[in-house]
DNA sequence: TTGAGTTATATGGATAGACATAAAAAAGGC
DNA sequence: GCCTTTTTTATGTCTATCCATATAACTCAA
């Protein structure tokens, strides 16, 4: 017996809306009656009108009933990957180099970003993330000593702090940004480039319950382009 | 009588991850286990474990069971708002101008981005999006008259392509990329920068049922920052 | 030992029925 | 007419029970 899945409702639903048979705003028929439709229990057209709604095709409202977004909301997803594995997805040999390593205290403009009362002691390391030959992207990276003493011990030679944090604290709230830069003379001599250039970069503080963890300035070589589909 | 929701089942197996009662790669109590543990139906454990699965912080696989993912996936999610309520939302004066129309023949670059075989005919626009008094945006806009005539019929010069596009064909599909450009000659004018200025651009390809439709490139004013959290 | 076939099992999904809840619509009071 | 209260109703969620399906684990023969 050919049951109908809460997949091929969607689908359905979505084919109409895609070509107009249901138009922008118009409202569609209540789920008791769609269910009926389609000779299915109600529960199975819910979640098909649910996901869609999750999408931002639909929009529903108890009572109200549910219609076609006015302006279908338009989101792109972007995997966040470790630089590693991005580089290796590539096809191409990842090399990490630690360039820069000291121990001090958070100047003004850390604790704006990251929220502090007081200018807490910090890690700042500055490391290299090749791919192949290519330098892929230099990362700046500020973690808060009093929040995660421990990483006055660890070894970042062989292993870049974004993976020892995951490693050491995998969940925490994140704030990320993204915006165009001009390569200064540390950069244009890390990336290889020249001074000037316009140069992608990716910004990201982490706190843990409220602590503020670290801050990163992730800046990629030239021609780099972040990209998704939807 | 207090039934037990799938969101508190959600929160408490989000909790005992964060807290690690459930460490990295951790297998959990299959379904049954957890709805008798909880006092409630199995539907209910399964909507919970399946919403956090699809958050990225469980894997699920059949007979094997649910597990606490290794690299918990960190994704970013982008709303990408119509620049002019984007500027509306900052409380900004929104203000629109066409800079330049002209119809011409695909070139060579242009087929490449949108898989065109051969060289159809565009309509080339050239707009402004500005900000109160800031000069927020210029669109770069190319349409495929192939795939839309009705583009050659309509009037830009009140309403920007971006917002025709939607009302005309509010679904496709779409690849987008961001990336830092310098700013040329044409962009130094119309954003008010320098030349060489590095600046945040983003790029826009759209399909409708694998017809290409357009592609446009939105370059940002000085100090654009594309923000989420997560 | 190894590969093919079988079985057991955890998740995936459907159903019918019940009650909860938000909010639109109707009814009532002034 | 205008404000408040009640009713109605579509979605939201939970339960109990079924069957489907992928696949890990086991069986058994070559």
């Amino acid at each position: 017996m050919g049951q109908i899945s809460y997949r091929q409702i969607k689908e359905d639903v979505r084919s109409k809306v895609v070509r107009g048979v249901w138009a922008l705003g118009a409202e569609l028929p209540k789920e008791e009656d769609m269910a009926a439709d389609y000779g299915c229990a109600r529960a199975t057209v819910n979640r098909a009108l649910r996901e869609l709604a999750e999408e931002g095709l639909l929009e529903r409202k108890r009572k109200s009933g549910t219609r076609v977004r006015q302006a279908p909301v338009r989101q792109a997803r972007f995997d966040i990957p470790l630089v590693r594995r991005e580089i290796e997805s590539l096809g191409e040999r990842y090399t990490y180099r630690l360039l820069e390593r000291e121990e001090t205290q958070a100047p003004a403009w850390l604790c704006a970003r990251m929220r502090l009362t007081r200018p807490d002691p910090v890690l700042h390391l500055r490391c290299l993330h090749v791919a192949g030959d290519t330098h892929y992207q230099v990362e700046d990276r500020w973690i808060n000593l009093t929040t995660i003493p421990a990483a006055r011990e660890a070894d970042f030679t062989t292993q870049g702090p974004n993976e020892w944090l995951i490693a050491t604290i995998p969940f925490s709230d994140v704030e990320i940004g993204f915006s165009a830069t001009a390569a200064d003379a540390d950069l244009a001599r890390d990336l290889g480039c020249a001074l000037g250039d316009p140069l992608f970069q990716g910004e990201r503080s982490t706190w843990l319950n409220d602590a503020p963890v670290t801050y990163v300035r992730m800046v990629f070589g030239r021609g780099y382009k972040m990209t998704t589909r939807y």
